[in-house]
DNA sequence: CGTCCACGTCTAC
DNA sequence: TAGACCTGGACGG
């Protein structure tokens, strides 16, 4: 779940799931969970949430109580206590029953209830984190969803920062100035405006207005700038993307977030670039890959590995964005035939050499495998991407409409 | 069964 | 700029 949009679905879920619901006790930690144990003890108290950027922060408010000398005796809380979470690369919130627990939840809290309900913070990874008593984390900037005009003024006031002399899809996901922009959201994001990922970031924000005048009538730029504009009338530029794309994905109908629907296909369906078949793809220099189409730009890594265009699936019940089911993407469709035609470079798969595998990510393990961009493989794998069921049909056939990723028939 | 990959930070060398 | 930190799904053999 863990872009910036997610988060905030987090919150929506949490706001909605625990309204009208009397929390009571203390609160849980797992065994497992390296994070802080929190501090709060109540007999009964209400829990809200609020997002910013890609953090959310859960606020537990003590209900009157008839009885403060009974409460202070108890050592209940009394004031407020705010939890500041990040999601790390799985956390998400649910509200299930106690024995309908998911495996993986680090944090709960209780409800009063009889057969009592349980909002627990879940974290298969483990890479998520908390702090009792917290404060959004200093350091972070504002939130390219909610806090759109501070966000900008942030950026376009600090272009002299050394941290844009990096390509611009590293600097988006630089959490100091773009606050809840996450792997796939930059993958998004400058496909819309068609800006090569490696392109220096400030040669792509200079020159961009502090206002942003999308919102008024066209301003129509005077052409002073012509040479960088990446900008459309209608999309405006790379900072008023950075908020409305996120709020794209908040607006999708809530599925995004919510584990009960389990299902992505909306979300799928929306993704234009993102492991989507015939786009390529190349690690950045932190070793994440960066999708994308056309020109990488000029500083794109010399060495660059190409991840293989493998597949990747969940099983229903799956919360992750990654899975769903139908998948129906139509924009490009034409690249399976293309691919087909012309393309022969691909970028073999990086066969590993030796062991060791780093980490994540990371680059290094990269062995000599080609160092071309890659390309979608043809049609035999990368579109089969998990779906085994239909055959790859090659090129034939009806509407092309490449699967994108994953597409899962129903498995059985 | 082993390899590769994943929506993100953190922190040591 | 590497690793570390974790679990698990999809594949390949």
């Amino acid at each position: 779940m863990p872009e910036g949009p997610e988060l905030h679905l987090a919150s929506l879920y949490v706001n909605k799931m625990c309204n009208g619901v009397v929390f009571t006790g203390a609160v849980r930690k797992s065994e497992v969970s390296k994070n802080p144990d929190v501090p709060f003890i109540c007999e009964a108290y209400r829990i809200t949430a609020t997002s910013r950027g890609k953090e959310v922060r859960l606020t537990l408010t003590p209900m009157k109580s008839d009885d403060p000398k009974q409460r202070v005796k108890t050592g209940q809380a009394d004031q407020p206590m705010d939890i500041v979470f990040r999601f790390g690369m799985s956390g998400y919130f649910r509200l299930t029953t106690e024995d309908e627990l998911p495996k993986h939840a680090h944090l709960c809290f209780f409800s009063k209830e009889t057969p009592c309900r349980v909002l627990s913070f879940v974290d298969v990874r483990r890479f998520g984190s908390w702090q009792p008593s917290g404060v959004w984390q200093p350091g972070r900037g504002p939130c390219i969803m909610f806090e759109y005009k501070s966000f900008r003024e942030n950026v376009l006031s600090h272009l002299s920062d050394r941290a844009f002399d990096r390509p611009i899809c590293e600097v988006l996901l630089n959490q100091k100035y773009f606050n809840g922009i996450g792997n796939y959201l930059r993958a998004e994001i400058l496909f819309r405006l068609n800006i090569p990922p490696f392109v220096p970031a400030r040669n792509v924000l200079e020159g961009l207005e502090s206002e942003d005048f999308c919102d008024k009538e066209k301003p129509v730029k005077n052409d002073t700038n012509t040479k960088t504009s990446f900008i459309t009338e209608e999309s405006g530029d790379l900072l008023r993307l950075c908020h409305t794309v996120p709020l794209e994905v908040v607006n999708l109908g809530g599925k995004g977030y919510d584990p009960e629907k389990a299902d992505y296909s909306e979300f799928e369906a929306w993704l234009q670039c993102y492991y989507v078949d015939g786009m390529k793809s190349i690690r950045d220099h932190n070793g994440r890959t960066m999708w994308f189409k056309g020109d990488p730009g000029p500083m794109a890594p010399k060495d660059s590995k190409s991840p293989k265009a493998k597949k990747r699936a969940k099983k229903e019940d799956d919360h992750d964005y990654t899975d769903e089911k139908k998948v129906s993407r139509s924009h490009s469709e034409s690249t399976t035939k293309k691919t087909v035609t012309k393309q022969e470079i691909v970028t073999k798969t990086p066969k590993k050499g030796k062991d060791a595998r780093p980490k994540e990510a990371k680059s290094k393990r990269q062995r000599e495998n080609t160092r071309d961009v890659k390309t979608p493989q043809l049609g035999k794998k990368s579109m089969a991407r998990r779906r085994k069921s239909s055959s790859a049909e090659p090129t034939a056939a009806g509407p092309q409409r490449r699967s994108g990723r994953v597409t899962r028939q129903n498995d059985k």
